[in-house]
RNA sequence: GGCCCAGUGGCUCAGUUGGUUAGAGCGCCGGCCUGUCACGCCGGAGGUCGAGGGUUCAAGUCCCUUCUGGGUCGCCA
């Protein structure tokens, strides 16, 4: 920015100007936030990225003509201020700047605006859609300017540590291949091979994996990856990871850099000191005591299997439900017995929208009697045996859900989140990681009757697992690992395959014939008959990351410019209609419906 | 695709069992003001109550459809 265009150079940022600066001549340019206007004195409070600075006109400092200019100025009109730094006749203790202004000699308004729709001010409830249509203005707001400041501290941090671990940032493609399983690609047309498709990618996986074929050792990247699934506040259809992979390492190793990585980067960017080393929980244990392999360990109300207490206890529900292969289990909401009727049943309600066929309940009163759904089937022995596995106390609410496990699991978990935000029993300002490991290496999937694999299918299993691969493909665990913080899948990797047997063992698990696996990685399978060194790695879901630090609400606070719930933009109305000719030159046509 | 919530001046909201001319705060416009910082004081403009249909003597309010946004389940290896 040349002196010629503006007339004046910026000296400083609004913050910049303090005390040591009193009686010294400073440039200031910035966007008005707020005027206030008392005749002959005119107040403006200036805002730039750094925050508030408070200029001063007074009548007699300036001509008439120079005076009336600042008449003029209004919200969001870009100024530039030449003026001296002294000191405020009163003090503002809310401002960091509160101790000082400058007194205009000169003013340059640079750009003037017009009323912005809503007030650009911090944690204002404005729509959201509003907000997304103007997202330039949205952005002016210094909680979203934090936010991505934050955001871009945490980078340079990684960047920082990743280097100086040896670490190489290299870049993959975005216009990929589209590969089967996992989530649904965003699909680019082909001009030049037409009815053929290039995909925008998933993750950089094959290309990572293919870097340690190359023998780079250690890789990372910072880069957008794309799934075309449906939003939540916590999902966007294109996202960030920061992604990583290493060579000649096993599970031990991925953990401990990325612990150290974890460490150094909340330090550095929140001041966070986290203890290390990080506790781990198998995915078994996860399960058992959270229902959920992304646990909140930050509060207690751990799940309890009773199947064996009420296993012949007579409640056909409870029975049939351990018959059929499921559990029943139970947590125990403590000193919630005297929920009302219309609480226990919105807690029951959360249960099915999960899958639970229902929640029992038990409620032990202060008094020590007992209100419950199912008791009347039930012996009064069981009945304290189940008080008793569940340390039931006088004023505790006890809820089980008997079903498969997987429904048992997912509905008692997130009742277990729903208790502890209603009971408030969640520290905001705790930061509890946790690994999960072991996980399985396969899921079955009921939709299309086979295994299928739960991470990737280069996910090598647990050593002493490998056999069962022929034996029992739903028993195996992999070396796989999620990182997860305040109930938070924060990221994610395994160990990869790297033997050509062990790869033959896992499509055939997989129900892929070797044509098959080759028309969709042959590249990668192809590569690793060349010398390929065991390798593993892990992806952090960058935004995720950046939401929980500055604790915003949903993953949108801490995007420049993000999608709403239906993947459009609804600031350039992305995605849009193409041209007759543009479809022609891919030879596309869209069909009746759709033109 | 299912379910839940919300749409009332520019913004955020109130609006009773359906009942005169739909209100408030902030913002905006004009005037006054030399120490404000949520400046103050005076005056003013601004609404087909998301849209369409229905019930009714009468609809912001009740019913149906639809649109927009948010949340969530499915989905997301």
């Amino acid at each position: 920015m040349g002196e010629s265009m503006l007339g004046l150079k910026r000296s400083h940022y609004c913050t910049q100007v303090n005390e040591s600066l009193i009686g010294q001549e400073v440039v200031v340019m910035g966007w008005v936030l707020k005027r206030r206007n008392l005749g002959s004195l005119i107040f403006i409070d200036l805002r730039d990225r750094t925050g508030i600075l408070q200029i001063v006109f007074d009548e007699k400092d300036l001509n008439a003509n120079d005076f009336s200019k600042v008449e003029s100025l209004r919200s969001e009109f870009v100024i530039a201020v030449k003026g001296l730094v002294r000191n405020r006749e009163s003090i503002n203790p809310n401002l960091a700047t509160g101790m000082i202004e400058v007194v205009a000699k000169e003013l340059r308004i640079l750009s003037e605006a017009e009323t912005p729709p809503f007030a650009i001010e911090e944690g204002s409830s404005v729509k959201e859609d509003l907000r997304l249509k103007y997202r330039y203005l949205d952005l002016r707001r210094p909680d979203l300017q934090r936010n991505l400041m934050l955001r871009h501290k945490v980078a340079q941090s990684v960047r920082k540590f990743l280097d100086s671990e040896g670490f190489l940032e290299i870049e993959t493609p975005m216009l990929a291949r589209s590969t089967p399983e996992g989530a649904r690609d965003y699909l680019v047309p082909s001009r030049i091979h037409k009815g053929s498709f290039y995909a925008l990618p998933q993750s950089p996986q094959t290309f990572k994996q293919l870097l340690m074929v190359s023998g780079f050792d250690k890789y990372f990247q910072i880069v957008k990856c794309f799934r075309d699934e449906d939003l939540r506040a916590d999902r966007q259809p294109e996202f960030t990871q920061i992604d990583m992979e290493l060579s000649f390492v096993d599970v031990d190793d991925v953990i401990d850099v990325n612990e150290r990585l974890l460490k150094t980067v909340f330090k550095e960017a929140l001041g966070i000191d986290i203890p290390l080393p990080i506790p781990r929980l198998t995915y078994q244990e996860a399960m058992d005591r959270f229902g959920s392999d992304k646990p909140d360990i930050r509060f207690g109300l751990e799940l309890v299997d009773i199947s064996d207490v009420v296993q012949d206890c007579g409640f056909k529900v409870f029975e049939e439900a351990i018959a059929n292969g499921g559990s029943v289990r139970g947590i125990n909401a403590k000193n919630c017995a005297n929920f009302s009727r219309k609480q226990i049943d919105a807690l029951v309600e959360v249960g099915k929208t999960y899958g639970a066929k229902g929640i029992a309940w038990l409620a032990i009163g202060e008094d020590g009697t007992i209100k419950s759904t199912f008791t009347k089937f039930l012996s009064e022995e069981i009945c304290q045996e189940i008080i008793k596995a569940m340390d039931g106390q006088k004023g505790d609410l006890l809820l089980f859900c008997a079903d498969k496990n997987s429904v048992v699991y997912d509905a008692l978990g997130n009742l277990r989140l729903e208790i502890a935000k209603r009971l408030n029993l969640i520290n905001k300002n705790e930061y509890s990681f946790v690994w999960v490991t072991e996980f399985p290496l396969l899921e079955w999937d009921e939709e299309e009757n086979r295994y299928v694999a739960k991470h990737h299918p280069f996910t090598m299993p647990m050593d002493e697992d490998i056999e069962l691969l022929n034996t029992d493909p739903g028993k195996v665990r992999a070396k796989a690992y999620d990182i997860c913080l305040n109930g938070v899948e924060l990221g994610g990797g395994s160990i990869r395959i790297y033997r050509k047997d062990i790869q033959e063992k896992m499509f055939n698990a997989l129900g892929f014939t070797k044509e098959a696996a080759y028309e969709n990685f042959g590249f990668l399978l192809n590569a690793f008959k060349y010398g390929v060194p065991p390798h593993g790695g892990l992806a952090y879901g960058f935004d995720r990351m950046i939401m929980l630090m500055t604790q915003a609400d949903s993953i949108r606070d801490v995007i420049a410019f993000p999608k709403v719930k239906d993947a459009s933009c609804p600031m350039t109305d992305a995605p849009g209609k193409v041209t007759e000719q543009q479809l022609d030159e891919l030879g596309l046509k869209l069909d009746e419906n759709n033109e």
